[in-house]
Formats: C-alpha cells, sequence, structure tokens
DNA sequence: CATGAATGAGTCTTCATTCAT
DNA sequence: GATGAATGAAGACTCATTCAT
C-alpha cells in the first residue's frame, strides 16, 4: 500500500525486457506526485517550489504542467494518491468478529499505530494537519474518509458493546472519538517536535492500550 | 486569563486623559503583533502577506520594519508574544492539593480546556501545529513551555499518586502524556475541520474526564 | 578591434540561414551584459534599474535572473567581459623591436590612446573610476590586468633602455607610471566633463609624445 | 583650508566661555556636511543613506531637512563646500615670480599634489571623479574652478615661458594639461586602488618633476 | 528647533505558468 | 511528449520625505 515510494531506479524484472522507456513514462505522473508529496510535506504548500519537486521527480519544471494543470492540481492529487491505500484495510475487522469490546479496539488501534506512522502515511497525516485549514477540499476529503472509514467502525464497536451489555450508556459512549485521542497526539506530537523529543510510537500504544484496558475493563 | 495579551494591562493613570496620539504609538508593535498572529493563523507563514498584516493592523507596510527586521522576525515576536499568558496559571495546581489523583487530573484536564480553547490560543496553536516543523526556534520554545509547564505537571500528579497509594506502576504511569491525548485531538480536529465538524469542546471534554474516571476510579 | 565585445565573432557558417530565434537565445547573456555595462556607465551601480537594463537588452525584468544571480553578479560580469580583448594586444610589443626607447613607448602610448578611447572601453573605464572603489574584486580584478599587462611593460621598456644605455636610473626610471600619466588625466578629464568640454584624444596624444620626445630625446 | 573637518569635538578656546550650546547649533550644517561629504565618497550619492548621514553627525535623519531640502541639495552643499579653500592659494604663484619656467610649473606642481592629496580633497576628488558625470550641476562648477584656477595658471606660465623665450611653440605648448597628467593620474589611482597597492604621492612627485626638468631643462 | 514615527513609492528578487522548439 | 527559455505578476524590503508632537 502506499508503496509508490519515492523512486524505484530497478524496473520490474518480472516484465518482458523492453520498454523500460516506456515504463518510465508511464510512471512520470506517480513519481512526480511522490516528489510533490515529500516537499509539501517539508515545506508546506506555500513555501514549495515547483523547481524542486521536478527536481526530486528527475524531470523538468515544465513537464509538470503536462500531467497537472496547476500547484494547485498537484497539491490535491498527491493528497489523493495515498488516501485509499492508507485507510482501507480498516472497516472489515468489526463485521465478523467475537471478541470483547477492549479487543475490537485494541485491534482498531494497533492498526491506526501501525498505519499512521508509516513514513509515506505520515507525509500525508503532516500535510493534512498543516495545510486542511486552508484548502477546504483537502478536509472535506480527508473528513469523508476519516468520518467513513474510522469514526463510523469506532461508533460501530460502541454499538456493538451497548448491544452486548458490555458497555453502558456515558459521555464516553456518546462521544467515542476520545478513545483514539492519544493515537493522534502521538502523530501531530511527531509532526512537530520530530527533531527534539520524537515519540517512541510502541511505547506509546502500550500506554494507550493500557489507559483503555483500565477503562474498559479487559472484557468490557 | 490570557487576556491581556493585546494591550498593556497597566495603564498611565497618572496622565491627563489626552494623548491618544502617543497611545497608540505604544500600542503599535503589540497591535502588529496581534495582525500578525491572525494572518500567519489563517495563512500560514509563506502565504502570508505582510501588506494584509499591515492593513489589518491599520499601518502601512513599511511600518512594520520600524518595529521588526523582517516577516520571520515578526512571526517569532507574534508566536513568543502569548506564551507566557496562556500557560502561565498551570503550575501551581499540584503542590497544595490533598484531593485524589484522579480529582487533580480533572483539575488540569479542565483548565486546559479552558485554556487552548481561548481564541487567541487558538490562533496560536494553530500555526505551531501548521509551521512549528519548519521553524526549529519555534518548535523549541514550545516544546520548552509545554514541557516545562505541562509535561511536567502531568509526572507530578502521578508520582504522587503513585506514592499514595492510588496508582501503580504500569505503561500509563511511565507514558501518562497519553492521558492529555484527546485535548490534543480535541484541538487538531478544530484546527482542521472547524469548518466542515466542529468538536463541541464542551461535550468532548465531559467524555475525556469519562475516561479518566474510568480508567483511574473516581479515587484513584 | 575589441569590437567582439558583443556578439560572437564567430558565426555558424555551416547552419542554414533560419533559427534566427535559436541564434537570439544563444546571445542572450551578452546582450544583458552589454546593456548592463551601458547603464552601470551612465548611472553607476546603485543606480542603475534592473527594469532598465532589461528593457534595453529586450527583455524583461525575470529574464535576466536566468542568467545572473543578482543584480551584482551582472555587474562583475559586465565587468570581466570586456577585459580580455581590451588589453590583449599589448604585451608583444617589446620583445622583439629594436627602435630606441622613446620608439617603444611611442607604440605602447599611440596603442593605449587607440584603446582607451574606444567606445565600449570607455565604458568599462567608467565603471571602474567610479565604483572600482566600492568592488574590491573589481578593483583587484582591474588592478591585476592593469600590472600584469600595463605597468609591466612600461617597465620592461625602461629596463631595456636602462641596458641599452638610453636612459640613466632617476626618479623618472623608478616610477615609470608617470610617463602614462596624461592618458590617465585624458580618460578621466573626458569621464566627467565630457559633456562641457571634452578633450580631443588626438591632439593630447600628440602633446603626450612632444613631451616624452622631449624628455627622453628621440633616441632615448 | 578646508579645516571644517569632520568632527571638531574641541570647541575653540579663543571665544569666551559660554555657549556651547549655541555653539553646537550654528555648527549644525557643517557637521552634517562633512558627513555627508564622508558617506558620500565612501558608498556614492545613490548608495548613501541620510540615515548614516545622520547618525555621523550625531543628528536624527529629520533634522537634516531642517537646513537642506533634499538628499540632493545636501550633496551639492557638501560639494560646493571645500571648492573655495581647495584651490584659493594657487593663483598667486605666477603674477610676481622671477624664475625659469620650470622652477614655475615646479611650483605649481608641488602646490597641486600639497593640495590634492590633502584628506579632505582625497573625498572630494572621489566624489567629483565618482559622480561627476551624473551632476551636471557639479561638473559644471569643478571645470570652472579648475580652468579658473589651474588650466588657466598653466596656460600663464606657458606663455611667460615663450615670451621670454624660454620655450618654443609646440604641440605640448598648445596643450600643456598633458603637463599635470601625473598628478591626475595618481589621484584616481589612489581612488580605486588605495587598498590593493597605493602610490606614494611622495616619490611620484618626484619622477614627476625628474620629467619636467627632463622635458624642459632645468632654465627651460 | 529637534525628534522619530509614519508614509509610500520604488526596486530587487522569486516563481507559477506559458510556449516555441 | 519533453525541454528550458521567457514571461509577468507579486511580494519583501528600503529609504527619502513628511509631520505631529
Amino acid at each position: 500500500m502506499v508503496d509508490q515510494g519515492e523512486e524505484p531506479p530497478v524496473e520490474p524484472p518480472s516484465e518482458p525486457i523492453d520498454k523500460p522507456r516506456r515504463r518510465r513514462k508511464e510512471a512520470r505522473p506517480q513519481e512526480i506526485i511522490a516528489a510533490g508529496l515529500a516537499e509539501f510535506a517539508e515545506r508546506g504548500f506555500a513555501a514549495t517550489r515547483l523547481e524542486d519537486v521536478a527536481a526530486r521527480a528527475g524531470v523538468v519544471k515544465g513537464t509538470i504542467y503536462r500531467y497537472f494543470d496547476s500547484k494547485e492540481t498537484l497539491f490535491e492529487a498527491a493528497l489523493s494518491s495515498g488516501v485509499g491505500p492508507a485507510f482501507e484495510s480498516l472497516p472489515d475487522i468489526v463485521a465478523d468478529h467475537d471478541g470483547s469490546t477492549f479487543d475490537l479496539l485494541r485491534l482498531l488501534v494497533v492498526r491506526l499505530y501501525e498505519t499512521l506512522f508509516l513514513p509515506e502515511v505520515e507525509l500525508l497525516a503532516r500535510i493534512i494537519i498543516s495545510e486542511g485549514h486552508r484548502f477546504p477540499a483537502v478536509a472535506e476529503l480527508y473528513h469523508r474518509i476519516l468520518i467513513g472509514k474510522g469514526r463510523d467502525i469506532l461508533r460501530r464497536i460502541i454499538e456493538r458493546g451497548l448491544a452486548r451489555g458490555e458497555l453502558s450508556p456515558s459521555p464516553l459512549s456518546a462521544t467515542p472519538e476520545v478513545l483514539i485521542g492519544p493515537v493522534v497526539m502521538a502523530i501531530v506530537w511527531n509532526t512537530t517536535f520530530d527533531r527534539l523529543d520524537p515519540i517512541e510510537p510502541k511505547r506509546f500504544l502500550e500506554a494507550h492500550l493500557d489507559l483503555l484496558e483500565k477503562a474498559l475493563g479487559r472484557n468490557g
């Protein structure tokens, strides 16, 4: 997932043998997007220079315009590119599972840590956190994703818990987003203070799970 | 609290009443800083035009340079300006208090919600979240503040709880930052999705306290 | 001579005749330099506007920055551009010559008048005289040239004269630069008073040679 | 001559004793002019900042405008200020003198070296050389001075020499300015190369006189 | 008179975007 | 398609000049 990475210098050996040039060309847009993602995450939208994106993608500034109408178009393309892969695998964990509510939450939370700290996803996260406010379309896209894939699952877990009698109605069950607050904090902390005092995701995850277990009970 | 931000709180009471102009002059840097804060929070550092900052402050572009050497200098001044007021009142709550660990945490968390959702502080928060990564000096400043004032209190609350036997060593007590994760999430969420789906701080606070109470016990 | 200044003297004779645009592009930097030289000579470095340089070169302000990093870079490029051509042909006149010292000096001085009053060289001279003091790099460049090519020849002429017994040691032979003082005066005079009361180089040259002849003797 | 110098920090002891303040104020324009002279010589007209002139004069930028209408007005005032003193003492040397032509020339040339290398006069010279071309009024002023006081004397010396039979008509006697070329060269050289390779006026003067003597004969 | 805050026109420099080759 | 030269609209910053105190 999201593995289009930075530069695939080794051409896929499984394919015939010709088309090394062809291959390259078809990959162009992806390479430009990957370069854009990296630059936008590093400098922010306004401070990113297309010249640098081009250099990182190994092309020339003008070439970007063959694939994207404008800097903004590239920006939105870059932000859309990783959305699917990044959050795709979440939904089905609730449906067929018969553990406790805590078990389900643990599954969700562990998955969140695994996903959100992937290098590519961190880039995305940094951009959304930095620029989301300035780009309504971006905010809306991610809001839809996070609601659709994330918040929704959370609510379904809670509803299931209530239905099974493992939980009882409370302010917490009414606003279950609170339960994943720590992982958001970890992401944001690492976005800003990564150079000074980075959070160790593993350690944070353990404490997070400890908190959930204490609050819900191992079987609650 | 924190409202001393904009205007020097001590006005010269000895002087007559005239000198509206004089008054104005002394306030200039503060007015420019306030305008800068608003613009930087709205558009980010790179996309903010000094022209707009000036207009908002009711002066002309060149005037900014009487007080600040460069756009960057103004940026840093703006970010430093609210630091003290915003976090000053936190420290002393632990020292003389004889409630349970949960009571103390509740005090801290309530205070955090009260402070962080003040309009001025929200501006600061947005800027730090958006630009902190690009401005090491800013990141360092706030890291120092947050560590010194925030994390420190948290750790002292935990230590006190351990000493009083209300808590026992666990992953959570080793990484107590997790406990305030939800408030960070709320801030960040509102920073990005304020226009689409804002979080109601009060409701979030209740759920947050509910979580803490469930996890620590009312007396734990 | 020295007229290769503006345009690369060797035009590609092999190519057809079209490509007027291509032709243009390769010449751009030279055109900008020529325009810069003219403007800098007319107004001085500080008062020259890149906008005017661009207009004179038939391009747009931004284009200058494709070739030169800054106004200062262009300035230095312009001053370096003409150095070689302007002083290149001097050196070899001493080596193989069997006339008297005066004959040699006459050759040198005539050549100096011919060279220094060429329109392009006058521009250079004006800039060096005006701005040399403010641009150490420029001063050093021309000092090296003038010493290497000019002063050196002068000294060799004198040494040759001493060796041949045409001259005898004296304050003048110790400081032979004095011998070319008049031509420097003529240049400077014309730089400043060209509009009021220009010096006629030819008349000045005659008087200068008259002075040298009287001082050294036709055969001395 | 030209002794208004840079900063007269010691108040004239011959005057009474009071009025130290009064004195200061009356001297203001002169102090500003002196400061302007120094700055204009150092940086040229366009690059000189009135702020720096003010600082050097120990006043505030606005104060300059109490005495001078504009930067240009100050410039012209500064350039006029030293003219009289600098060239005043030249004229009378020809009238009553009964030495040879060479003797007279020697007097003139020695006086030129003495005058032109005075620190204050060097400042003036540098400015005229640098900016004269851009300021017709300045060029005209100095042209009048130099013609009136300098060239004129030279011509009278030559005429006297012709009349006395010490000289005979020649290109040199028709263009006697050539005779003082070396001193101009020395000034210009020192203006540009003062930091790299300054000319020693004394040594140059000796060689210059040697040249004149050789050309005219001690008694010619 | 002097101050110094304020102004605003001007200039360098950057960079997204276009376009001929 | 790709290139890279050229464009032109901004925007940061400077500084001569003005003006209220």
